[in-house]
DNA sequence: TGACAAAGTTAGGTGTGGCTAACTATAATG
DNA sequence: CATTATAGTTAGCCACACCTAACTTTGTCA
């Protein structure tokens, strides 16, 4: 493994990853101010943050230019994507929560949770569905059962 | 709000104070050296939490003394190993996590989670169990859904 | 009761993650 | 093309959360 700074991503990395993932989505590079937008942060953080990530080997920074994934920060920022897709799509699809609470409990929450939970995870959404299309309505049913007991 | 430091509690406080919590169920004092091995931290880092516990009014400390929580303290350790319980149940009971990796799931996520999706999910897990008293055996169909796909 | 071990604290250091204020580079335009 | 606004960076600060090493307090027991 020559150069790369190893070690875990700290949630705050993976925040900064995700939004520079979904910022560039169409090709596009992240603009620094358009980050501290998305994170509700200073610029003078975001600038930290991209240093720190192309020390790391994940980012393709140069300062007073745009900002790039490498292809390990691509993954790692598709990985953290993914999860948050997964855990706003429980919450609100299978929990029925509110899509707002929803979104801002996976941004929460995607840091916290390794593989084998969001494996289940992702796979319950689908045994969900599937039972659903056999006819047997278990998100309506709890929902049902939610408004008994006014949750 | 006479004298207290509001602000959100963090992660760390947190387990600090479910540390202590646990510790003194039984009505004793939480021994400093028992949070620290709990935890698996040093005796430093515990003496120092236990300061900011004391200045934000949740736990009762005098330094060569046992430590107490305060009745905010209480509610505080209640509601966040109640948040523990709900997820270790649900990780485990419901999605078939095996126990150790719910429980450290538990840990990670029960700082993450707010009210909503908490109550949501205790909700379900009572769903749950009343659809299989009702003959409904959702957690064997969902085990076998996963071992067909060999999640 | 005095010495020793264990528990607890203090002092000082590290890394992360944030901030503001002030500076610099880039871009836009009259 | 000079000026100005905006984007981005640097410098310097703070708080949190951890650590080790050294010191102090407490409790035990010969």
């Amino acid at each position: 493994m020559l150069g790369a700074d190893n070690e875990e991503l700290s949630a705050s990395l993976e925040d900064y990853l995700e939004a520079i993932f979904r910022l560039s989505c169409d090709g596009r590079q992240a603009r620094s101010k358009a980050i501290a937008e998305r994170l509700g942060v200073s610029r003078a953080s975001v600038t930290g943050a991209l240093r720190l990530l192309k020390k790391k080997g994940l980012a393709n920074y140069k300062p007073y230019d745009g900002v790039t994934l490498t292809s390990a920060g691509h993954h790692a920022a598709a990985e953290v994507d993914r999860k948050h897709r997964i855990l706003k799509s429980f919450f609100g699809q299978v929990l029925g929560v509110d899509p707002e609470t929803a979104r801002k409990a996976a941004c929460r929450a995607e840091h916290t949770l390794g593989p084998s939970v969001i494996g289940r995870l992702l796979c319950f959404i689908e045994f969900v569905s599937r039972e659903n299309a056999a006819g047997n309505d278990l998100v309506g049913k709890f929902q049902q059962f939610c408004n008994e007991r006014a949750v």
